[in-house]
DNA sequence: GAGCGCTCTTGACACCGTCAAGTCCGGGGA
DNA sequence: TCCCCGGACTTGACGGTGTCAAGAGCGCTC
């Protein structure tokens, strides 16, 4: 499935450069010359530079409530571990779009308000799941305690995993999935109804 | 205490600036130039702009540690809140270290042996800690898994504190302290003896 | 007092993002 | 049919940045 417009064109190299070298030495002329045209041409269908990565982070935020909805239906009985499963596999085969997504010095949500929307909708995802999880009768206080950690702690092991020190550290990963599940298990979060 | 010599201040100016608008707009020669010298002095104290980075995560890893020591030994009731806090704490509190220290692109621990001494150093932390929560009986892949969670939940948290869209998708945060205690609390990982 | 190494300066280079103007071209109204 | 008009793209220029190369000032040591 070849990009056809150019606009395609630039988004796609763009996230393949940032999957594999990361955001910050993305050359703007250099993927415009790479794909034929001149440095200046990009910039008909990008704003600025700033514009790139929003488009980059929309892609990205859509693909990314697709992937968490799709492993929490696939998983009714424990939606935690589906929700941290799906965390960390966006992040690890979505690099490109993962790494732009959560840098608010690169799209700043505040001032785009399609971002702001696809954005919002991710988070809505996560809280839902907690109101499942937690029961109707959970406090607002636990609520949003409980969301904050389940983020917190698949962000954090999703950012690791991708671009941190993890692997270094703790050793070689045999299987991915495997050691999200232990991770799940070891934090209190995983589907109480234990088997 | 006003930093004496060039490589100081170069540091302490380039931290400062980190805090404020993140690494990647830094610009070498505008500290310079504010410090009163040349363009190309600093480069006389770190190799490149890498240089400067490394350095920065050197001297972060190591508050990090003695942060994470004090709240521990503050805390020895209930260590994994302990650790949390103080990895949360020293991420808001020292942005400027932390927004550098994980990321490799920036500085890559691979090939700086102080580095790698002291980010390996920061991990040893945590793993005894670990040791001491689960007990000696511990299985090497529970230590993991659990080590792993923690890591991921404090730096997850962290990031999405300082520069992440939380506050911003949960409302305005009264006290960190009492964030982070909930969080603790939500994740199984607190203290098993509760009050 | 001559040599030397450390600190810093000066100048140049290629590259980057961005502004401004010009070129090409297809499609709709007279 | 002709015209013109607007979008897609090119070309050229500008200031700023990291880095390489060479040189200047200066305290220390032999």
């Amino acid at each position: 499935m070849a990009p056809k417009t150019l606009r395609e064109t630039v988004l796609k190299a763009a996230v393949d450069y940032i999957a594999e070298n990361g955001p910050d030495g993305l050359s703007f002329r250099q993927v415009a010359l790479a794909a034929g045209v001149s440095h200046q041409a990009p910039y008909h269908h990008f704003s600025d530079r700033k514009g790139i990565f929003e488009a980059i982070a929309i892609e990205g935020h859509e693909i990314f409530t697709a992937t968490m909805l799709g492993s929490i239906d696939a998983h009714p009985e424990d939606p935690a571990t589906a929700l941290l499963d799906a965390y960390v596999e966006f992040a690890v085969n979505h690099r490109g779009h993962f790494r732009v997504m959560f840098r608010p010095d690169l799209c700043s949500a505040t001032d785009n308000p399609e971002l702001l929307r696809v954005s919002g909708r991710s988070f809505e995802v996560l809280v839902e799941q907690v109101h499942e999880i937690l029961g109707p009768k959970a406090s607002v206080a636990d609520i949003r305690a409980r969301a904050t950690a389940m983020w917190s702690l698949a962000h954090g092991l999703a950012v690791l995993l991708i671009d941190g020190p993890l692997e270094h550290e703790i050793g070689p990963i045999k299987s991915r999935r495997a050691l999200v599940r232990a991770v799940a298990e070891q934090s209190g979060m995983a589907a109480k109804k234990r088997r």
